[in-house]
DNA sequence: TTCCAGGCAATAC
DNA sequence: GTATTGCATGGA
């Protein structure tokens, strides 16, 4: 059988549909309050519905470089109030950007790469983007390219995170650290559908977190039982 | 207090 | 090609 499969069935099993990419209520009563249902959709994958979303998730997928989610929904949050949650702002207002985006840290550097990423967006002029010309941004790297294609774009690229790597190669199913053959392995040992592929990383990264955050990694990981 | 978070680019071997 | 380092806030 295939292990991978496996896997996502059984992690399916534990923790349900994830939602993901959280999309913020901005008109909540408590737009900050992240952690809970709000923003995620589960079963629901017809996220981004416009332009606004998609480019939250992009700006989001940057903001969530070795960050934690809820200080990333902090800094959309405040970009959001200020009217600055769009290319076309950004572009024109960095150092505003740059303490706006303080909560979710290495502020210096996320301004630049939220600029240079809102001047590519731009030029997109709606198209899809190439993976290739995404990598090319400044900023912009595999996970964080593989993060915009597939849940701003739909386009079905499977994301290899910090916690993929940890996971599968103690679970065995592996045995690589490199990222684009980790990547090519689950896509080419899984259907090529943009809403597994988003559920599927979105239940890794929940199990992960209970089991792949603190060393020794893997340690109780019920999953070790059924590879 | 220490450790970690849904990485990336620059630099050193 | 692989290993290391700086970047930064906030929560556990």
């Amino acid at each position: 059988m295939n292990d991978l499969i496996n896997v996502y069935n059984a992690l399916l099993d534990e923790y349900g549909h994830q939602g993901w990419w959280p999309i913020i209520d901005y008109n909540g009563s408590n737009p900050t309050k992240t952690g809970s249902i709000k923003g995620y959709h589960p079963k629901d994958y017809s996220f981004p519905v416009n332009d606004s979303q998609r480019f939250e998730i992009c700006a989001g997928a940057i903001l969530a470089q070795n960050t934690g989610w809820i200080n990333v929904e902090k800094s959309l949050v405040n970009l959001k109030r200020e009217g600055l949650l769009c290319a076309e702002k950004i572009v024109n207002s960095v150092l505003q950007v740059r303490e706006l985006i303080k909560p979710s840290g290495y502020f210096n550097l996320k301004a630049g790469y939220l600029e240079n990423f809102s001047r590519f967006y731009l030029k997109l002029n709606g198209r899809i983007p190439e993976r290739k010309e995404l990598l090319a941004v400044k900023g912009i790297g595999k996970e964080t390219a593989d993060s915009i294609l597939l849940y701003a774009y739909k386009v079905p690229v499977f994301i290899v995170d910090a916690y993929t790597k940890r996971m599968f190669n103690f679970l065995g199913v592996i045995d690589s650290v490199d990222y684009e053959n980790i990547r090519l392995f689950f896509e080419g040992n899984l259907p090529k559908d943009y809403e597994l592929f988003e559920e599927f990383h979105a239940l890794i990264v929940e199990h992960a977190k209970n089991f792949y955050s603190k060393k020794p990694y893997g340690a109780g990981d019920f999953l070790k039982k059924i590879i």
